[in-house]
DNA sequence: AATCCGGATTTGATCGTTCAACACGTCGAG
DNA sequence: CTCGACGTGTTGAACGATCAAATCCGGATT
């Protein structure tokens, strides 16, 4: 058996089942406009042959290419790419639900990567985009509101007027879920680790733990670093040295809590019952036996759709949500030895994997 | 300043410099048969119009799409995700190079997800695949060769005849040169733990282990299970609890050494030191302080060039390298802690993040 | 009986590019 | 002087789909 003529067109399909052109393509975008007995009779033929339209073909006479532009980062060596990689994962299977691909592409960070996005536009390859880590004084956002092109971001634009539909982790709801968990373990002295001033997820991540402390009537407490695991390691040690130290980290991720569990092995504590210390984003490493570090994870899958929703509800291709132009939505604690007092829950349930 | 009319077309062009359509086209195509004089008047209408070609527009009259498929596995729960990720990153950015992008779709493993791909080809959406994570039994090279369909893997064909062209890593050759390493340090009793029989990387990574014991006159000894950091834990455990334990363990995968580690640590033993440990992949969590795990180095943008030039010359967009069909990259032993004698080295320089 | 209506289907034009063939002038060889 | 080759540039036709308008036809309206 031959491979089942590998061209199929509309007019091949047509002459098969002996209407013209345009009543095969009625049958597939507007099957209502056909009489049930040759919409029948079409849709045998196209099983027959095999038939698929052509994309090309449809995207130049409608002007929609049916592809979503996503820039790929270079890999920020380890860093939350397993939270990417998941959300890509999410992104590409909701898209092809409605027909839709993901193109990648790659381009330098700030002003002077904006040529890769206008390059795909020009040459009308993609419908819109996809943004993911966005930065303070990101300029895509306002560029692309500019040049009324379609788009949603995974990441608030965290400064400047707030352009465009994104989706977002609340960040500060999780640090302040953090706070509050270790309180209730009888935790008072609960210190931050987190990055320097100015980046909108860490300024966004303080400011929940802040607002938690505040309000449960305990002492902030917040020290700053370059997001590694070996800075990590030093402010935890700076703090755990120091006068009146604390009995809980909560660290703005989980680089810096590797890093503070680092320093509590170097000063023989145990995480947990002697120091428990909290991290965000539930990198793959957390839940590694021996590491085992209470994190907040966040939403991806969720996050997915609601991004390709409101992409394709932008452009005309499902009914735009009713909903705000912005989504926050809560990240999850889970909660792991690097959390729990001496002696509770001594094996925990064998976590897949 | 209006946005530069967003819809420059070839005619336009032409108007814009006094010549047809198929002389602008000739400038880009065919620079060579354009008169000089009337080549720089040409280019100087495209800059001022900002033309690029559409793409949908070629890819109807050339049946070239310029785009890639790639099949984005369904993450696999932070194991090998790292790699890929950065693979994807440097595939991405050569392909671009030659005008080239990737469009990502999903499909499930198996025979079940060849309709997806044929689908693809069909709508004619992508000109060829790139795939990964081949397996024993994998049905696309076969199914592939047979469509004609132009494809390159990252990863052998395991089974069955070795049908078209791939770029893998020499695992074989990676627990060689580990092998050798520790024996180097002196160790003479070192063990293997693998995963089951059956799957191709793993029966690879085994035969270069027991190729280097035999050869260097020492007993090879191979435990196996389901690759887990569980898993690595309980037979780290077995080997090192039973009669004859080995002062090395050279392990088929990172998160098997990470449960080896894990063994270690329960019975009091420092990795390097009392026991050395390597692992496979060098994952990022590899680094961390505290875990410091000696690992294979997978060379993943070389191969990322590889498999694309590969590719873009079936495509005949460039020349066929006139190497062999397959290409075997030999990873590179990253030696840290967790395989370093007492005393040496004590502070190892800082690695980057 | 002539008219109109509306659902079902068909026809021509078009999206923007490249391919194939052809037109034009010049130049060198026979 | 004629012919063919060559360098340069043009024109018509296609690629395969959708849009817009035209056509067809049976049945209800007047």
């Amino acid at each position: 058996m031959a491979t089942p003529e590998s061209g199929a067109t509309l007019e091949s399909v047509a002459f098969a089942a002996g209407v013209s052109r345009q009543t095969v393509s009625n049958v597939l975008n507007a099957p209502e406009r056909v009489a049930p007995e040759t919409r029948q009779r079409v849709e045998e033929a196209i099983q027959a042959l095999r038939y698929r339209p052509n994309r090309s073909a449809r995207s130049l006479r409608t002007r929609m290419s049916n592809l979503i532009g996503y820039c790929v980062q270079p890999a920020l060596a380890g860093n939350i790419n397993p939270v990417l990689d998941r959300f890509v994962h999410a992104v590409t299977e909701y898209a092809a639900e409605h027909g839709f691909h993901l193109l990648l592409f790659t381009a330098p960070a700030g002003s002077a990567g904006l040529d890769r996005y206008a390059e795909l536009l020009a040459q009308r390859a993609v419908d819109g985009f996809l943004l993911t880590d966005t930065v303070v004084g990101d300029p895509r956002p306002g560029w692309l509101t500019e040049q009324g092109v379609p788009f949603v971001a995974f990441g608030r634009s965290w400064s400047g007027p707030d352009r465009g539909r994104w989706v977002d982790v609340d960040g500060a709801a999780g640090m302040t879920e953090a706070v509050e968990h270790l309180h209730a373990l009888g935790h008072r002295r609960i210190a931050f680790i987190g990055w320097p001033e100015g980046s909108g997820v860490g300024d966004d991540r303080v400011a929940g733990y802040t607002a938690a402390c505040l309000r449960l009537g305990l002492d902030p407490r917040v020290v700053r670093a370059e997001g590694t695991v070996d800075t990590g390691r030093a402010l935890a040690g700076a703090l755990l040295d120091g006068a009146d130290p604390p009995t809980a980290l909560v660290c703005v991720s989980d680089l810096s809590a590797y890093g503070a569990l680092r320093a509590l092995a170097d000063r023989g504590l145990r995480p947990g019952p002697d120091v428990a210390v909290v991290g965000f984003d539930d990198t793959p490493a957390a839940r590694l036996p021996g590491v085992d570090l209470t994190s907040l994870s966040q939403p991806i899958e969720q996050i997915g759709r609601e991004v390709v929703q409101m992409l394709l509800g932008l452009l005309g291709v499902v009914e735009l949500p009713p909903g705000p132009e912005h989504r926050l939505l809560r990240p999850t604690l889970v909660v792991r030895a690097s959390s729990r007092p001496a002696g509770s829950a001594p094996a925990a349930p064998t976590e897949a994997r």
